[in-house]
DNA sequence: ATGCCTAAGCCCCTTAGA
């Protein structure tokens, strides 16, 4: 089974695009993010045009996330973060959905960016990171196949991004965004990309500007996370680069992981 | 030290992204 991710920027703007790589690719299950469209505007009957079930969480401007399913409904387990207690802020971004497919649960994530650091902005990642990490666990309890994956807008180490000094006042890899994460793996999460990459280099996003992707100035911030039951299946995973080179592309790259169940 | 693109909104500038 593959699951796919994709930061699409914009389900609208990337629509044709969208449509050539889950025809060409052919994911079981695609989550989407960034799809930027409150949920009347998601073009669901376009998916299912080409066999795609969806659920989808839009918001107005920005953010949004969708799942996709290849001939199967997407069953909803889950709609945004649950609050960690009484003192935590209420989240209203559309940033979290989850869901079973075929007997594998999928979270989509759409993790804060965080910038500019310090601020508000940063401190709600950290904050996001929390409750994100709060929810794995009870994940990780089910004891079956999950993959939470996403853009997490974490760097994960130095050898994930083309030129560490030029990020290294960046939200994305600093230490509080790369310790929450570092916990995820800690809590024995599975990093699918980087366990079959251990030597890094692997990009999944290009900037749009400076001529980043001529460049091949990159980073590493979208993940699949593997519970035990599904990293036990893992058999190979990668980043379908050739789509960030074509025209009207997103400034990410989709990233997959195939399972064998 | 700054801007370099791109998408969306109520839309010819601002906000947000990373």
């Amino acid at each position: 089974m593959r699951i796919a991710s994709f930061n699409i920027n914009g389900v609208k703007a990337r629509l044709p695009r969208l449509l050539e790589w889950l025809q060409e690719t052919r994911p079981k299950v695609a989550c989407l993010q960034e799809v930027k469209s409150q949920d009347e505007g998601f073009p669901a009957e376009e998916f299912a045009k080409i066999g795609y079930h969806a659920i989808w969480h839009g918001q107005k401007s920005f953010n949004g996330v969708a799942i996709l399913a290849d001939g199967v409904q997407p069953i909803e387990t889950q709609r945004g973060l649950p609050l960690l207690g009484p003192d935590d802020p209420d989240d209203d971004h559309a940033r979290y959905l989850e869901a079973d497919v075929d007997g594998v649960r999928v979270a989509c994530i759409y993790l804060p960016n965080g910038n500019p650091q310090p601020g508000p902005k940063f401190d709600y990642k950290l904050a996001w990171m929390e409750r994100l990490r709060a929810r794995m666990h009870d994940l990780w309890a089910l004891e079956i196949p999950c993959a939470v994956v996403g853009d997490y807008n974490v760097i994960p180490e130095d050898k994930d991004v083309w030129a560490p000094a030029a990020m290294a006042e960046d939200a994305l890899m600093q230490p509080q965004s790369r310790d929450a994460y570092a916990r995820l793996l800690g809590d024995g999460w599975t990093d699918a990309i980087d366990t079959l990459n251990p030597r890094g280099g692997v990009w999944t996003y290009w900037d749009y500007q400076a001529g980043a992707w001529q460049r091949d100035h990159g980073f590493r911030i979208d993940h699949l996370l593997l519970s035990p039951e599904a990293a036990d299946r893992l058999v190979s995973a990668g980043v379908d680069k050739e789509y960030r080179g074509r025209e009207k592309a997103s400034d990410h790259a989709p990233v997959w992981v195939e399972l064998s169940l």
